[in-house]
DNA sequence: TACAATTGCTTAATCGATTAATTGATGTAA
DNA sequence: TTACATCAATTAATCGATTAAGCAATTGTA
């Protein structure tokens, strides 16, 4: 496509006829400091308007050690929390002058190892990660290379780094309350089969809703589902579930996914909730205000979370002290609708 | 954070006692057309090793002038649509060692024009573009650079550029004969008040159905909503739509966006889908399925788009001339539920 | 008058990798 | 012995921007 060659500082220097150190120092406002004469610096700046001189931000960034770049590494982009967070984390990086760049990794170590690899090889400045299960030795690669990074929603609690994320235990604990203070007492939970703190903090925060009310945990309300085989594992479990002897009367998604796939099924059975059972559910989606109950769900602040993750990062970028780190957790909220009303109130 | 500093090819050069050059061959697999002696070729490759040698690739991209990166121009990461578009781009991208730096744009110009400028100071080798309302210059400014670029999902007839596509008019088409098959006549359609041209498409795709069907369009069956103030502007027309003396019977939503806002309204009425009116929406949504009714929809290949579009876009990097463009329209499938279901059928 | 200070600009090294041109050593044929 | 391949390596320019150091010319000061 035989590019045009790009107008360089050379090229000014060339057209005005000064060297190129002049036109560096007159076009990146220091004029004043490096003593360059008022009207060489005017003829330089109209030359450069003249011939559209736009900087080459690859040369910059080879001179500079400094590439102005943040890699964001994803479990799964089409994942809409994963995109409204890579949207936020793009808008607030662009107005540090940083841009972004995107790795998904589908869940998978491996993937993000690559990932990280190919990002660190382009010289990003910093990450901002979403953990996958298995990684925690690609952060420690990242801490011995001094490399900065931000954990995203998902945190190792024995590896001391920078992190964000919500405050999952108190947001489960939060919705087994809710759900017990509505009459409830056989409350199930559906999680993922997975190491990952974050999602260990909502069973956790799930057991001691039911222990601190008196509640023994039966066995068969707390599922766990391989992530990479939702469908199928979720209609086992639940036709398990609604088969016993002393079914459960109410139920915690612990994602969104979980919530979605599990309503398919009940929608196949015509099953309809709450009168099934009550449900609470994690994350935000459109359907929750169209299917035909609201949806109760626990609602984290991605705008929060992500705000925060970049300005942390950023600041650390412009530091040298690797010895503190900022550890945030957010409190996600609970917003009760139709789906988890108190069951005295269910027909 | 006094990041350490980064094995180069020299250290490399200097801990086996050779020359850079000697190192870049070998390290390139040119060491048998470059006559590096074999035991030498080892020592560097083993010395590689052992430090841990991860290239350069801000260097490498400056001295060979390309990045091996694309930039993706999105209206709206946040947007499944797009979320979706980026995911499969990022993959494909990745296939061929490509990375993608994403912009995201809101669907503003003047935003876009921004991204652009950043990505082009980086240095991608190429975009893929959602083209946002108003942006022709800038496409035109692209080529008048001759930066390669692939419009993704819209285009401007006017432009001779790449694109990949869908073929909208068809699909709406489709659309509107299904309803009519059903023995509907009193067809509406919901869509945005811009000049894009797939929107275009789409309108007139839903009017030669019509018109092909014997059917006079009546005035406020086709409605424009602004896409900044959609909530609103969906209350107020459908308002007025049902309020009519003689009602619409069916109604085609030309995006998701707006048939979910319009079933908010709906439900906040309690009126149902398909007894107030049929419905068939363009993308696909989660709730499609979850609704009390399932939705009948357009359903676009996103990934064969998103495919498409790289695979041109990459095989335009290698090449040479500018003339020839590749203009790829792709068919959209409908795929009929519940809520289109025929006239006769629904209560 | 002599020296210092200031002004305005240039030179050249640097970031890391690539690669055409060149060198020097060894081997081979006339 | 001379001429010429062949092999194995080095040298140095290059991509574009930055910046410490240096050089003249002019102005200021004692």
């Amino acid at each position: 496509m035989a590019r045009k060659k790009n107008v360089s500082l050379k090229d000014i220097a060339l057209k005005s006829g000064v060297s190129t150190a002049l036109v560096s120092y007159v076009l990146n406002g220091k004029a004043q400091e490096s003593r360059v004469g008022k009207e060489t610096a005017a003829r330089i700046l109209q030359v450069a308007e003249e011939l559209n001189y736009q900087p080459n931000l690859i040369a910059k960034s080879l001179r500079s050690g400094k590439s102005f770049t943040i890699g964001l590494v994803i479990a799964d982009i089409a994942n809409p929390f994963f995109a409204n967070i890579a949207r936020i984390v793009d808008d607030v990086a662009r107005k540090y002058n940083y841009t972004i760049i995107i790795g998904s990794c589908d869940e998978n170590a491996e993937k993000s190892a690559n990932v990280l690899r190919v990002m660190i090889n382009r010289k990003v400045d910093g990450f901002i990660i979403v953990s996958s299960e298995g990684s925690e030795e690609q952060l420690r690669y990242l801490q011995q290379q001094h490399i900065p990074f931000v954990l995203l929603d998902r945190h190792f609690p024995q590896l001391k780094t920078d992190y964000v994320v919500t405050d999952n235990h108190r947001a489960a604990y939060d919705a087994g309350i809710h759900l017990v203070a509505g009459g409830y007492r056989k409350i199930g939970m559906m999680a993922y089969d997975t190491t990952l703190f974050h999602m260990q903090e909502r069973i956790k925060g799930y057991q001691d809703a039911l222990h601190d009310s008196g509640i023994v945990l039966q066995e068969g309300w707390l599922r766990k589902i391989n992530q990479f085989n939702v469908s199928e594992e979720i209609n086992a479990a639940l036709e398990e579930m609604l088969r016993a002897d002393d079914p459960i009367d109410a139920m915690i998604f612990s994602t969104n996914d979980l919530a979605v796939n599990s309503i398919k099924y009940l929608n196949r059975l015509g099953l309809k909730i709450p009168q099934v059972f009550a449900a609470v559910s994690f994350g935000q989606a459109e359907w929750f205000d169209l299917y035909q109950c609201p949806i109760s769900y626990v609602k984290q602040s991605v705008d929060l979370l992500a705000t925060k993750a970049v300005e942390i990062l950023i600041k650390n970028l412009d530091r040298t002290d690797d010895n503190r780190v900022e550890q945030v957790r957010i409190n996600a909220t609970l917003v009760t609708r139709a789906s988890s009303r108190p069951k005295a109130d269910v027909l």
